[in-house]
DNA sequence: TAATTTGGTTTATAATATAAACTTATTTAT
DNA sequence: ATAAATAAGTTTATATTATAAACCAAATTA
């Protein structure tokens, strides 16, 4: 009746950070941690989750002479999401 | 952009709770135990949760000899219930 | 060159979820 | 009548999580 919720997803900021790269080709910890307002401890603890479940990959380079981390969400990651939010409707419909 | 979830609610059991009382007029333990497959002890700890932030309300009796702990969702909760599921929509759409 | 900012990581702490152990009373079996 | 099993929970202990605070290295600005 109640189907498990995948625990990976089932975070506000991890859920916040899978639900915005789902949306765009690639998004940087910078602009992550804008757009969910997270603090930057917080964000690079859950990234590090995410990437370790396989669900984003994670990318640390330079963009001019900053180092900057590109996150973008894998194939693995698009179908936890999808089947988290179709277990979740049973809970909220 | 993407809005605070009650952390009451953000809790698979909670959550499961909460989504089952809205449904029915109301409900005991033993009957919510069965339909959420929750242990005892962990269900024991949620519902006490969910009561003491008045989101529940809950009624100590007997059916026949046996103790029958009665539940029932409160206003707040049902709203509390509507605000989240409506913010949950802005992180899985 | 000293102070500040950027872009993070690591570590410590507080809160949570969960199960295991326990309690009290009832029912069933011997 | 008494012992064993079941019902209906509660309390306590533990493991996991979420989060922020402290830290670090490099780059920029004053």
């Amino acid at each position: 009746m109640f189907p498990k919720l995948d625990p990976i997803l089932h975070s506000e900021l991890r859920l916040a950070v899978v639900s915005l790269l789902a949306g765009v080709e690639s998004a940087d910890f910078t602009y992550i941690k804008k757009q969910t307002g997270a603090t930057a401890g917080n964000l690079s603890v859950q990234i590090e989750k995410l990437s370790t479940a396989g669900y984003i990959t994670v990318e640390k380079g330079f963009k001019g002479k900053m180092p900057c981390t590109t996150c973008r969400i894998t194939d693995a990651g698009l179908e936890a999401f999808r089947q988290y939010v179709a277990a979740l409707k049973e809970y909220i419909s």
